[in-house]
RNA sequence: GGCUCGGUGGUCAAGCGGCUAAGACACCGCCCUUUCACGGCGGUAACACGGGUUCGAUUCCCGUCCGAGUCACCA
């Protein structure tokens, strides 16, 4: 109850945010700040190998894009600095040498290739290191470092006994030690590994919950070995439970490119808002009491709770995902749906100036991913080459027959028309239908298909005659006209 | 294979010893309607299995089965 709750998102610089990357660096958020804490930004980049250019700045972007604010980064700084574990480099190996000394560490000096056989020769998986250097007799330490033969520092585990944790999410956890390889703390290159430096950062980071997904479940008794080696508080742990992905074959694994977008970029890019995707992931793996499903962020702050993450893991379903899309396009003001729209429009529309409030206003309601718009809306730019059978139509009792005077009546109507606006039109074929004495849909139906050229579209007869104009909509009608004669 | 974790409809999930086992997505039907959609109403569909504990188990315990994760100089 006395220390300020701190949590860390730490992201390797891979070149894309994984859904559930961000999953996690979104439920960091959520504790530290429904807690009244600090959300840090930690970059994690201890593998050289494979680092990529520009990896850095997708991170920020996405969580500015996610509205994952941090308080503390690379980019703005702290009072826990360098944010950046190649900037910390230096900081790791004198703790490993005091591992060491505790006898807690050791030196290893076993080559990549001794280590690659070892693997080979076991049959069945799970070999691991055979601990071959952990007694080397003191003498040989220092003359092989004294010869400057490359070496690694492994943590030494105990033989016996058993290591217990506690998790917030699953509860208490019990691991046999003679299960721990001795793992490698500092790797030949000097860098410390993930788990190393993870344990000596969020240390001196003053990190409170540790929060990360549960493939990590099984390497945390070697984290608590760390922190009781140095007499270090243990933090809170939290993992999350994975996201998942269905195979084609029915069976389930973890989230991956097979399965469809897994980075937040390609799902933006696939048309899906930021706020869809935060709000859809937030509750895969989560549920409030009431089980409400629309939050802003600034509401999920409010509501979160860490014991209502669940423990089984859940299948990314991007049928929700789109159903929640939908409901966000929906909540959107029609100028704020036009501008994100516009991109989409003007793939389809080339040449054509259309009024594009209008546009968005038939579009909003049934738009569930903005990449659905240009297909949609492309018969505005041209009328695709429609069969004359479109005009055939059960419901609105429309055949090739009347169709034929259902569309010189409209074109005779509709030319006398002075002014050419959503509620002239309307009111004229409205009119124009009673005084015929049809059903409203006998005119409409055809008026639509010679418009369009499709038999769905966004919006009705009115809507797309009005957005069209005047000219371009007598064309239309003529043409569609000529069609059925 | 060892170890760890998990198992409520197709999916996300509520439930935390007693309920006709919620809700949402998807699917189906009806209504609304100038198409589609939106919206409204309704429907199909679940406690993996076997033992206990208990007056009573979806809920607690054990076993089985199934699934996942992990066993790297990757994070």
């Amino acid at each position: 109850m006395s220390k300020k709750v701190r949590t860390r998102f730490a992201p390797s610089p891979t070149g894309f945010m994984h859904v559930g990357n961000l999953r996690t660096a979104l439920y960091e958020y959520l504790i530290a700040k429904s807690l009244g804490g600090t959300f840090v930004l930690r970059i994690e980049d201890t593998d050289q190998e494979r680092k990529v250019e520009g990896a850095v700045d997708i991170i920020y972007n996405t969580l500015r894009q996610a509205k994952l604010i941090h308080d503390e980064g690379p980019d703005i700084g702290g009072e826990y600095g360098p944010y950046v574990q190649s900037e910390r480099k230096d900081l790791y190996l004198p703790y490993a040498q005091k591992l060491v000394e505790m006898d807690k560490a050791y030196y290893c000096f076993c080559t990549k290739e001794r280590l690659d056989s070892l693997h080979n020769d076991s049959d069945d998986i799970g070999g691991g290191y055979d601990r071959h250097c952990r007694n080397l007799p003191k003498e040989v330490v220092e003359k092989n470092l004294a010869e400057g033969m490359p070496y690694v520092i492994r943590q030494k585990m105990p033989l016996e006994g058993s290591t217990t944790f506690n998790d917030a999410v699953f509860g208490s956890i019990t691991v046999e030690n003679s299960e721990l390889q001795d793992q490698i703390l500092i790797k030949t290159d000097g860098y410390p590994t993930y788990n190393f430096a993870n344990v000596i950062d969020d240390h001196t980071m003053n990190i409170t919950h540790v929060v990360r997904g549960s493939e990590y479940l099984s390497s945390t008794p070697k984290y608590n070995l760390l922190y009781e080696a140095f007499g270090w508080d243990i933090p809170e742990y939290v993992h999350l439970p994975l996201i998942m992905g269905k195979n084609d074959d029915g069976t389930v694994s973890k989230l991956s490119k097979r399965h469809g977008a897994t980075s937040f970029e390609d799902l933006v890019k696939q048309g899906f808002l930021p706020e869809a995707v935060i709000n859809y992931i937030a509750l895969l793996g989560w549920c409030p009491k009431d089980n409400r499903e629309i939050f802003s962020i600034e509401e999920l702050v409010e509501n979160f709770r860490i014991d209502g993450i669940s423990k089984s893991p859940s299948i990314f379903d991007y049928d929700k995902l789109e159903w929640f899309n939908g409901e966000y396009i929906k909540a959107l003001p029609v100028e704020k749906f036009a501008e994100i729209s516009m991109p989409y429009f003007k793939k389809a529309i080339k040449t054509k100036e259309l009024d594009w409030i209008k546009v968005a206003s038939i579009l909003q309601q049934r738009t569930t991913k903005l990449t659905q718009i240009p297909e949609k809306i492309e018969f505005f730019e041209a009328q695709p080459d429609y069969d004359k059978e479109l005009f055939v139509n059960k419901k609105s009792k429309t055949n090739l027959e009347n169709s034929v005077t259902m569309l010189k009546e409209g074109i005779n109507a509709l030319n006398a028309l002075t002014e050419w606006n959503h509620d002239t039109i309307h009111d004229c074929l409205i009119g124009l239908a009673q005084q015929l004495e049809v059903k409203n849909g006998t005119l409409m139906w055809p008026i639509r298909i010679a418009a369009s050229g499709m038999s769905v579209t966004p919006g009705g007869a009115v809507e797309i005659l009005d957005i069209l104009g005047k000219e371009e909509s007598m064309t239309r009608l003529q043409k569609g006209l000529a069609k059925l004669s």
